[in-house]
DNA sequence: CACAACTAAATTGCGTACAATTTACTTTGA
DNA sequence: TCAAAGTAAATTGTACGCAATTTAGTTGTG
């Protein structure tokens, strides 16, 4: 008898013992629990991160954003163009080198700085994490982020 | 002096103190890691997970298979058409109640299932954790599903 | 039976992600 | 010096992810 029932699926590739699913699965629900957060500023979750790293550093090419956030410009150039429609950033053009772009936030990008502070502790409330776990947690997929 | 810079950024609003930065971003490329794995076999990531789902069920509705995934119909109805153009997956009209979409894997989806059974160890491996670490994350990961 | 309330899935519209390509500019090396 | 190689960003095309709506079928109540 050969046939295949699911008691012969192999451990490893059960959808509940793999870490990947409860990963992405896990990140989708935290960028849906920004969601109604976020969009009372009119802001996405991808715009929020952009900001941020603005908020840090002043100016920055496309480029090195893309490496703080880890996307590139296919992801990145239209968002940014969004976020310019929107009034939240500027997008100069480099005058040493013409090819690239100098990102930096607007009054408005800043303005909204102080409206969301409290945003990501909100969130993280809603995890339902102990401080601990959560530290855990952002040391893991940290980890994650170094070595792929 | 009112100025607002960069040292005055509240600690929480910094990209690098936040779990949800590191969660996202790692979830990306975790869906990285395994993409060229899968697209040898003209497989998306999504399009895995519900394989994996129907190994294990045989059968499901569309609203049940949402709840495995943590999807709506939104995503799952044009992810499953895909499916059922390429030969993966059956979409059977409910016999009882006509509204529901019965989705069940075809031969061909499930012969793809032994030809990636060594994936998710071989990606667990690029990630670079401990078994140890990697349970961890798991663990920290499904209780942020079950509790958001 | 009638018909409103409900429900499952599909559709629409928008914003990510990303591979692959293109455009525009810069650097290089014979 | 000037074409080739290199590089930054933008564009193109495809596939998610989801809110909001629509379509089609079912159920509950009089």
């Amino acid at each position: 008898m050969a046939t295949i029932d699911s008691k012969q699926i192999p451990e490893q590739l059960r959808l509940d013992s793999q870490v990947c699913f409860p990963l992405y699965s896990a990140a989708n629900e935290v960028v849906r629990a920004y969601r109604p957060h976020l969009s009372a500023h009119d802001l996405s979750y991808l715009q929020y991160l952009v900001l941020m790293v603005l908020w840090e550093e002043k100016e920055l090419e496309v480029k090195a954003l893309g490496a703080k956030l880890n996307l590139d410009s296919g992801t990145l150039s239209p968002l940014l163009k969004r976020m310019e429609a929107k009034g939240l950033v500027l997008r100069k053009r480099g005058s040493i080198d013409e090819r690239v772009r100098l990102i930096s936030t607007t009054k408005k990008g800043e303005g909204i700085r102080l409206a969301v502070t409290d945003i990501p502790q909100r969130v993280a409330c809603q995890l339902g994490l102990e401080m601990e776990e959560l530290s855990v947690l952002k040391r893991l997929c940290e980890k994650v982020l170094t070595k792929v």
